[in-house]
DNA sequence: CGATATCTTGAGGAATCTCAATACTAGTGG
DNA sequence: CCACTAGTATTGAGATTCCTCAAGATATCG
């Protein structure tokens, strides 16, 4: 059935592969017909700000391709980035009027964007989709949860540990290996994302590295070694 | 019309002074009754574990009265509280088959406790009701990322502030003063709370009264002194 | 009023941060 | 194709914040 809506699609959802990864999956037929309708396609170059934190909140986004980081800052520059988002991924969830934080490019990136006021007007028509957003924000709460015992109560090398975990599944469900894969982001991000500095991350990889739990074959690649000594090592449970 | 559907209500709810502030508070009439014909009350003791991280989820509830708080736990017994919860607040989103966190009475409690499974079936059919959670799903997010700024990049005297802060705006929400409330919570759980030791909370308590930002008359009762200043100390924006 | 738990204070230690130097990587222009 | 440059990552040494352990003070409850 879904297969058949998808087939007889028009215009860029067409062969769109964040499609079975996101919210849009969900809908079908006519539905998913309203919702496109509302949509536009948007790209930025790796670096580029989507939108910064205090801004009105005229938008959200759904990620179709590359990586974007949400970031927090208190007045004096120290920052946190409260999450990484890939394709599949919605941003704009638990904004009143104006961001919460600020969004930025990692690597370039693809996204539909969606004037916030008019995707809620068809949330209301739509239960399919508002439950399907509703899911995704429970799941959301319950990461935020994991990475507060994670910025409350881990070690530095336990944090790194359960970050390449993450990641690690995160490439899996994206349809990659498990056990290698990229890390777009730059230690400093990673090290924000952490809650360390980007001199502690590196040494926790290089810690890592050291005792074969992971390696660094090249560039941005990651390749884990041993993934139950690395999840006991995280905390995993 | 509201006020006429709750002063025709039977039961419990009839005088409910959680229902302004809770999901209930979105229904009316035969909505309402649905609902609250699938609840039950129940009650623990100061100290009482409601559920354990783990255990399947097959209940969800409605905080009535009392503070609650939901902790995570590391193997080797670190711990980690990502929330307290009080009058209004809802207790079991983001779970899937089984409970991500435990909930333990910091005071008496009294609930509203719902089987998960039917309170679904009829969210299906209440889009009111579905709208309303989501919205609380949203704005628990919001707060979470919030936490995890506090976590990853606050110092500890930051973090208490931060906290003091977040305590009064829920007394005011609750209709008490927003400069003077109880903390029903012990230090160690403050702790837990904010990535800390007991000793260190104790010790910014005792700096913030120190410098004038707070004073501490009695028991757990705290006064904010300088709420401006306080706030800019915890990094308000 | 006494017993017990909680809170506060103090001293020393450990993890992480800061600052600084070196090594690596990727992109650029010769 | 290779050297150069700019940015990023790694490593090292010392400083700082917070934690740990321990004692004393205060509050709570029977």
């Amino acid at each position: 059935l879904r297969l058949f809506a998808r087939d007889t699609l028009m215009g860029p959802c067409a062969k769109c592969g964040a499609r079975d990864l996101s919210i849009c999956g969900s809908l079908s037929g006519d539905d998913f017909h309203r919702f496109t309708e509302l949509m536009h396609e948007v790209s930025f170059h790796a670096g580029a700000t989507l939108f910064l934190e205090g801004e009105p909140a005229y938008h959200v986004f759904n990620v179709t391709a590359g990586t974007i980081k949400l970031v927090k800052l208190l007045p004096d520059g120290r920052r946190q980035i409260t999450g990484f988002l890939s394709v599949g991924d919605f941003l704009g969830l638990g904004h009143d009027k104006s961001y919460s934080y600020s969004a930025e490019a990692v690597t370039d990136v693809r996204l539909c964007r969606f004037a916030r006021e008019r995707l809620d007007g068809l949330l209301d028509e739509l239960p399919t989709l508002q439950h399907c957003l509703f899911e995704r924000a429970s799941k959301e709460l319950a990461a935020a949860q994991d990475q507060m015992l994670l910025l409350g109560r881990k070690t530095a090398v336990e944090r790194v540990a359960s970050f390449l975990l993450a990641e690690a599944g995160r490439a899996e469900r994206q349809g990659g290996a498990a056990d290698e894969f990229q890390l777009p982001m730059a230690r400093n991000d990673i090290a924000d994302y952490l809650g360390l500095t980007s001199e502690t991350v590196s040494r926790a990889f290089t810690k890592l590295k050291r005792e074969g739990y992971i390696s660094l074959p090249q560039g941005q690649l990651v390749r884990i070694q041993r993934r139950d000594a690395l999840g006991e090592l995280a905390g995993a449970r």
